[in-house]
DNA sequence: TTGAAAGCGCTAACAG
DNA sequence: CTGTTAGCGCTTTCAA
């Protein structure tokens, strides 16, 4: 049977000073004298004192434990962004609670509800819906400090945003130039800011180049691979397929390749493919998949700072807004379009294409 | 300014009982008459109360939290332990506090002494030693159940392993049948349980057929990719180089395979490669490699299970041992070594090789 | 069945 | 500089 903890009270009577002294002592009170600190730390080594957390959240009326709130969090790109929130909260001696919503909005409203009766000084989060009611309520009851990440909100928030409007622009410029022009978009609901970003990147990238999309080519449903996968076997089986394909979302370009493969197609021969993640999978598959990408060590830490700035500072600043780019990588998945390259084996004549400026090596 | 939180005392004012009454109902306590029931339900909904988990677990004495301390959870497999550890711990209604330990010695002390100030009701972990007496003090500092993840430990405490002997004893078998001799393992250091069960399948294999195994190539210094990547990058320069790898480690194959490519080597023409881990990577790389591997969903949701065990029941039943098998999956990745291709193309007889059963596909 | 009151471990305000 | 004390929000005796 464990024996009880020891509390400051046996801290005090061990240094034969009164409770408040020793809570003095603990919390770095200027006014003990060095003679009885000394007594006091000596007494907490002792006993191998550990203040009581949830006595001092009590008093204290905070709990130093912020909430992160994610979809999920199996991801590596969102796992490293935990790793970075974690990092910088560690430092400040904040915990972090994790809960992971699998996007579906019932377990996200019970999160939100424990997550306050844990009194969380502050919260990370992406939701599933940016406009529900009962989620805006159930986050505004919180009463804390929030972060949200990627998702438009309402001007009163800090929020992390990543300009996928201008990554899509720049990918289907690229598949553009490459001569592509059935380019499939495969996204979320656009009810949500990333996915609906894309759609609007990729029509700003058509508008651009004085075109029209084909129609039918923007799918947007889900962020997943399972999405991903079956919507690629779909299009791919069209009387007239995309000839490249976008996989819109940090987890579906394995549903997208698995798809491709079993097609038994080749990339990027028979079909020309830009991830939205990076991943091993893009880096060291063979061919190296291009991908749009950004950092999420860099936003979680930012993320992170953002909240402990309001904690710590002023509660009531005006709400900041970072936007970070994505970056379009180029590797060895894209290639002009099959009819195309037909066409130049035969010898047909082509107008030189240029490659747009701002795409990165 | 956030006006107060409600409290049960509203509560209590609110349905005119008192707040022992409340309290009662709150934690649906029989003797309590249906009509002041409903009264103070109503009052419940009307004020949107919430408990204060906080000032429960105050007088309750425990907090309903668990704390889960891994190296990492940056790595997918890592990451879908967490999930399933939490979806468990959701439908008991318990938190989860992260730690993330980067698999350091420091780093674990002071989340170990977090945790224990945070009052944790349980632990899942994983440390960097096994041996190491701060850390195994700090640990049952915390009175609280354990669960440990792949650490051989003291039989006093509830633990999951891997059976990573008879795992890399398959995998060196299946090398050893294609011909391959100078098979390199790279892994963790032996002070750790994987690293360690890992080097004695190695040697089971090898003892097994007949053979002593070449010296020099069994690497073990860390279970990165980054050692995976110098290593091989080493292995592969050497005068006789091994004809096939083994990244020991869940996080090592990327690094592997980088130093492969490097190398401008082919798989499985130029070097065999088995993987300790199964990936996106693995399975849609070209070509997909084969792995070793293992359910770390299905040891999430064992860990949390066990945990809960004690925590909800018989804290005082002898220790649980768990122990899942790794299976190994056969992949496009590994081939007879070059000099026996060679002498096979030059037509040489060779004796008839069996594939040892147990093998999966 | 209900109300009153003690006390979980701690901090901070107040007195000395 | 130090000791005493109230009270954070809740659960749980103990009485009624």
């Amino acid at each position: 049977m464990p024996r009880d903890r020891v509390t400051i009270q046996h801290v005090a009577k061990r240094a034969k000073v009164s409770l408040g002294t020793a809570s003095r002592v603990l919390n770095g009170n200027k006014s003990v004298s060095p003679e009885i600190r000394t007594r006091v730390e000596r007494a907490i080594m002792d006993l191998d004192y550990r203040p009581n957390a949830v006595a001092q959240s009590m008093r204290r009326g905070n709990s130093r434990a912020v909430g992160l709130m994610l979809r999920e969090f199996t991801l590596p790109v969102l796992a490293s962004f935990v790793r970075a929130v974690q990092n910088v909260l560690r430092g400040a001696e904040y915990s972090l609670i994790l809960a992971g919503s699998e996007d579906q909005r019932q377990r996200e409203l019970e999160l939100l509800a424990a997550l306050s009766s844990r009194r969380i000084d502050g919260l990370i989060l992406t939701t599933s819906s940016e406009a529900d009611e009962d989620l805006l309520r159930s986050r505004e009851a919180l009463q804390v400090p929030v972060v949200l990440l990627d998702r438009s909100v309402p001007a009163s928030v800090d929020a992390l945003l990543i300009d996928h409007r201008a990554g899509i622009r720049q990918a289907v410029s690229y598949l553009l130039n490459l001569d592509h022009r059935r380019i499939a978009l495969l996204t979320g609901s656009e009810n949500v800011r990333p996915a609906a970003e894309r759609v609007l990147g990729y029509r700003d990238a058509f508008e651009e180049a004085g075109m029209k999309p084909a129609p039918d080519l923007i799918r947007t449903e889900s962020f997943t691979a399972e999405f991903g996968y079956k919507e690629t076997l779909t299009l791919l089986g069209r009387q007239a397929p995309p000839t490249a394909l976008i996989a819109g979302g940090i987890a579906m370009l394995p549903g997208v390749l698995r798809a491709v493969r079993q097609k038994g197609l080749r990339v990027p021969e028979d079909v020309s493919i830009i991830g939205t993640c990076d991943s091993d999978l893009a880096e060291l598959g063979t061919p190296p998949i291009s991908v749009l990408r950004w950092d999420y060590a860099v936003l979680g830490r930012a993320a992170a700072e953002l909240l402990l700035d309001r904690l710590q500072g002023d509660r009531h600043r005006p709400p900041h807004r970072i936007e970070v780019e994505a970056e379009l990588v180029i590797r060895g998945s894209c290639a002009p379009p099959p009819d195309v390259s037909r066409r130049r084996r035969g010898g047909q004549e082509r107008t030189t294409r240029k490659l747009r400026s701002g795409v990165s090596a």
